[in-house]
DNA sequence: CCTCGAGTTTTGATCGTTCATATCGGCCGC
DNA sequence: GCGGCCGATATGAACGATCAAAACTCGAGG
């Protein structure tokens, strides 16, 4: 029944009393193909269980349906998990969409384009897919000067500059909406002292998240300079984040914390623990530790931006004619409500 | 400087003055090559800045020097950052070795079997490394039966039956030496009763951890039916952790946990936290959680699991001709002291 | 001087596909 | 009745590497 050695085109011809070619086309272009043929080929395929050899076709067309992502060496830990998350749900699309992800590591940006050098010449990979973008990241411009297609999951956070320069599709996650959403739901709670534990300057995403946070207490009447006392900027990290609560425990009596993470959040919980009246405590990201602690924080639509990441790609490689979507993807995350997210005492 | 395309082996015997046989020699058989030849090949292939193209040579010799990893889908959580550390090891040290780690998904293990079927086929890949071995497991079987070179990361679980039935290289964490660890250092610390939180039955991880557990206790003398009250068997979780805790603290009074997984001790935590003395709590696989909560954990090595497993591999796909180090490697794990292995009060 | 053989290099075929082009058979129009 | 065309299928070459075997080089040995 099972041949010993694998099927290759030829064996199906002889066996469908075809040509190779007619074979291929039963597979690659069907409307070339009388009905009956494709009928005739189709059994021979199904009996020989003949599947194509990906080698040669890469060999002959030069595209190998494989998309390449560099996973980094685990982080701190507890954000680590999204994108874990990301990944699996991305090497899932891709491979209902007949790709594959290769995985490779860098310790730098700077090895990476090697990698990326290297990934092109040696495996011919069709795509790549960044993550971590950053302030003055090379890698787009570098993979944008070659012509290689890629998405970014995380928006170019460079200042706008010449005349769009480092114009490529990306997809991300709304960190300021994600922040607001938090804000929002204290305020609805009752809260208005609402304070917010972040990043240093510097970081991109960490602004954007600070953003949400500005915004919503301006909206709701807090001017620019009542605002100062209410805000930290640490680290990330759950002794930083235990620090910076106490801190500000001290200096503006919040009722709520929004934190930029969970592992600030985490410490923010620790800090607060054991008070008369705990203030409330917001993380970001919704990572099991958020679960396992029942902490309220934002969660990211991560199977969703896998999901038009590679939609944007496969625009580029299979070339849909249809209408092109906007390139530039911001998703929207949403608050998961837990029980740290207390009302505040009456 | 730069070529438009691609370099070849022909481009490159070109500018050397030889057969494209010889450039191929001198990367893949140097000993046949006369010195200068090399020399002057050497030279031709970095000025053309040649990279030997994979789909080309896999076509030709089956090999694709691609290994093959499920990526499971995300558990509970908690638990995850275990894989993913161990992923990125692997795609490390796989790396430093010529070869790549492509991903595939697959909800179950007979589809996971499609998925080495259809890989095997089309992808050619070399090998799989396997995860989350369990009794009863079919993939292994169906791997060997194709005589297809895999690891698995974690022990071949089932009974001994049958002549040698399912002897293949794995690598895995001495999961009874960590909980006999946890219990050693507790008793250090001066505790005697020292409970277990651990899985139901059906669970051959748990039950290689509880051993470790019982085996401790047994050792510093405690009788069979002293240890029963002592334990308490329940499913992965938090909330499952902190119920078992409080049952086992009115039950028996012990003075500290021993816990299957992070999860648990982190609910353990929770029952304890408040008490006047509370227990010392210890967890297994030393999660991101534990770092954050300073939770004494029981850590795997995983970074020398991953490269352990690439090495059984190579040896099998390379055919290393040295000493045949033994296929079943057994990891020790170590214990990673933090804040809540408190000593039991005086 | 010729043969032999080890060491080195070259030549031709091949892996399994797709591209470009050729061929075949029938139908149309004049 | 014949050229032209179109749809369907077949043929040969090519992708870039390696394998198998031939061919060349050169010094040793008879």
């Amino acid at each position: 029944m099972e041949a010993s050695s694998r099927a290759t085109l030829e064996h199906v011809a002889r066996r469908a009393q075809v040509s190779r070619q007619t074979v291929s086309n039963v597979l690659n272009a069907p409307h070339l193909v009388r009905p009956d043929t494709t009928e005739r080929v189709r059994a021979a395929i199904e009996e020989l269980g003949y599947r194509p050899s990906t080698a040669a076709r890469q060999l002959r067309t030069g595209r190998s349906h494989v998309l390449g992502l560099r996973i980094e060496p685990v982080r701190d830990g507890i954000n680590g998990a999204v994108l874990d998350r990301f990944l699996h749900a991305l090497t899932e699309r891709a491979q209902s969409h007949g790709y594959r992800v290769m995985l490779f590591t860098a310790p730098d940006d700077e090895r990476e384009i090697q990698q990326y050098d290297e990934l092109l010449e040696t495996a011919d990979l069709d795509a790549f897919v960044l993550t971590s973008t950053h302030h003055g990241d090379r890698r787009t411009q570098w993979l944008g000067e070659r012509d290689v297609p890629f998405v970014t999951f995380g928006r170019p956070w460079d200042a706008v500059q010449g005349p769009a320069v480092d114009d490529h599709p990306w997809v991300d996650v709304d960190g300021a909406a994600g922040t607001r959403a938090a804000v929002e739901h204290l305020q609805q709670l009752g809260h208005h002292r609402i304070a917010l534990i972040g990043w240093p300057d510097g970081s991109d995403v960490g602004a954007d998240r600070r953003r949400g946070w500005h915004d919503a207490l301006r909206r709701a009447g807090w001017a620019e300079d009542g605002l100062a006392p209410l805000e930290a900027a640490v680290p990330d990290g759950v002794a930083s984040g235990e620090h910076a609560a106490r801190l500000l425990l001290e200096q503006a009596e919040p009722t709520a914390f929004v934190c930029a993470s969970d592992s600030l959040a985490l410490g923010a919980l620790a800090a607060v623990r054991g008070l008369a009246a705990p203030p409330a405590v917001v993380g970001f990201d919704d990572t099991p530790v958020a679960t396992a602690l029942g902490l309220t924080s934002v969660a990211q639509p991560l199977a969703e931006a896998a999901d038009r990441a590679l939609g944007l790609l496969l625009r580029r490689l299979d070339g849909g004619a249809g209408p092109v979507p906007d390139p530039h993807v911001l998703l929207t995350p949403h608050l998961v409500v837990r029980a740290s997210s207390t009302p505040p005492p009456a």
